[in-house]
DNA sequence: CCCCTGGATCGATGGATGTCAACATAGACG
DNA sequence: CGTCTATGTTGACATCCATCGATCCAGGGG
């Protein structure tokens, strides 16, 4: 695990909010491509439920649980979040753990940030 | 236009970051949803695009330009948009204008908040 | 060694999605 | 009214993607 199979992709445009300029062609490519690890409830689960495990990390049996869908189902989606860099795995004995990269997290979420806007009730 | 076509799916979760408590079920379906809608290159570019204009707002007539793809196309991704709740639109006279939910917009990037993370360099 | 268990990978399949060409609709302007 | 331009809608089509069952690989005990 922890494979280096993210040649680039890497770092995404970051941090200039997107309302503020026009996005380049590529940039929007890349960053389309982080959302879309993001654009299913399975995947979301499965984010906001490792970074919930005390420790930050959990063992894929801790996954597998809350799911109606398969444990090869849950397998993928593992991989497609660690192949967009939104969490990483190490195997550790018996089990494999993962953990989330909030770095990777947070600078999505800086793209998103709407300067004078409301802030939507943050905080 | 702003046309009442959404009926709820316009009060996402919000505001408790995901990494914070597992997210539930529901939730994760409705954001899921929001970030399908933000996981297109062409999508992206047309909010950055639109939220870049001056005013806030653009006419359809100048957002088919930037583009490689049909008119139909564009059309379609603006839609998709607009029933996501991400942006809406009003018919003035000849053209149509379009201008971005900056309040939705910040509520999704509220969720990929991380508290303790290093905000990747955000600001 | 052999087998058991946790987890990843493979191949198939049904459903969603991006795209286009063709057509429909809404104002503007004679 | 008739027509021209700006947009939206429809239907078709190719591709992508979530999901599953079957299978494979790695470690840990017997």
């Amino acid at each position: 695990m922890s494979k280096k199979e993210l040649p680039v992709l890497q770092a995404p445009p970051c941090c200039t909010p997107m309302v503020r300029e026009p996005l380049a062609e590529d940039d929007a490519k890349a960053l389309a491509a982080s959302f879309k690890a993001l654009a299913d409830p399975v995947r979301l689960r499965l984010l906001s439920l490792i970074a919930s495990f005390a420790g930050g990390e959990a063992c894929v049996c801790d996954l597998t649980g809350p799911f109606d869908v398969s444990q090869p189902t849950i397998s993928h989606h593992l991989r497609v979040l660690r192949e967009a860099g939104l969490i990483d795995s190490e195997r550790r004995g018996t089990w494999v753990y993962y953990w989330v990269l909030p770095e990777a997290l947070a600078r999505l979420g800086s793209l998103l940030a709407t300067d004078g806007a409301a802030a939507a009730g943050a905080r």
